[in-house]
DNA sequence: TTCATTTCTTCATCTACATGAATGCATAAG
DNA sequence: CTTATGCATTCATGTAGATGAAGAAATGAA
């Protein structure tokens, strides 16, 4: 995902860009126009509320990185995710298909389509984790994901992110401390 | 996915057709030469042993479906997963990459994106059932998205994919039949 | 600064699900 | 037919993690 802006631009004619500042939502649940977006600056979160009214957070995306409901735009639903800035962001919209848009250059359409392939792989990794693993575990594989994360979020939304309470985190960061 | 085999073959001429019987251990976790394929006839599916030697199924494939350890093939990595036939299939194998080889038409390439693009909604789904919902409601859904596996797959392995005991599964059974 | 709000930690308790063992049914093999 | 072998069910018990409450620490606003 290191594409610049620029290339991000030429990939997908368009799109177009805009600012959200910190708390903004940009996309609730049942909204029916749902995009794809590139962060280009700042901090964005996709979660889910349920239906005991419970958060669950399903990603984080940093610059560079892509979001948004894909089933819900791959199976033309209404939107499942609430999409939140936890920071001053700058996004890029994309329209629905734009990044597999037949106008675009054979190579640009298979350097998007590598950019699912790695999303798919990590989305392998995140079920066999949460299939699997006990949850300290998984908050190490965490920590590798996004090392840089801790420092920019509460861990309130990390423990909603590994799908587990602030208290089990909180007892697990204690044990591995003092483990250290 | 309702590409008829034709099709298959002219998106990715590398590929090629081999039968296995039902219980071949067709990918070893390890393996580094792990390949994308694609179900022609048969089941086979694919699964994770974690450190405590227990398996954990990550997916099933059918008729049309395509399979393989996505996360390895993108990171070069040794393969985490193995896949084994459940009956007696046929299955078309790919090159690593010849499902975006920029040989291919641009419109080939965006149609196989399609296919990873629904891959990721599908994941999506999981990934959000794993972390919220109890194990009864991720067995619904999974009655939804596999109508027909119950009777193709003994309950252990559906217990597997869910990520729950055989146990469990069994008790869940019991209180929807007496619900309904 | 002071007061309010949110976040993190600790503890006590509760619950969903795991584990292990026993039993009854299958299908398959001799 | 009889005897395995594997699967599904039930029950008794164990455990990881949830929940709720309370205090400490941090953050933010006036």
């Amino acid at each position: 995902m290191n594409n610049n802006i620029q290339d991000i631009l030429k990939i997908a004619p368009k799109s177009n860009l805009k600012s959200y500042k910190k708390g903004e939502i940009i996309q609730k649940a049942g909204d029916f126009k749902t995009f794809p977006m590139y962060v280009k600056k700042g901090l964005l979160k996709s979660y889910l509320i349920d239906s005991k009214g419970k958060e669950h957070i399903y990603m984080f995306a940093l610059e560079n990185w892509i979001i948004g409901d894909l089933e819900a735009l791959q199976y033309q639903q209404p939107s499942q995710l609430f999409i939140e800035c936890l920071e001053d962001s700058e996004v890029i919209t994309f329209e629905k298909d734009s990044l597999f848009n037949t106008e675009l250059d054979k190579e640009q359409i298979a350097q998007n389509a590598q950019v699912l392939y790695r999303r798919v792989g990590r989305l392998q990794r995140r079920v066999l984790m949460l299939m699997g693993a006990p949850a300290a575990d998984r908050y190490l594989y965490f920590l590798e994901t996004y090392p840089e994360l801790p420092n920019r979020v509460p861990q309130k939304m990390i423990a909603s992110y590994l799908g587990i309470a602030p208290q089990t985190l909180s007892t697990i960061r204690r044990k591995l401390s003092r483990a250290k």
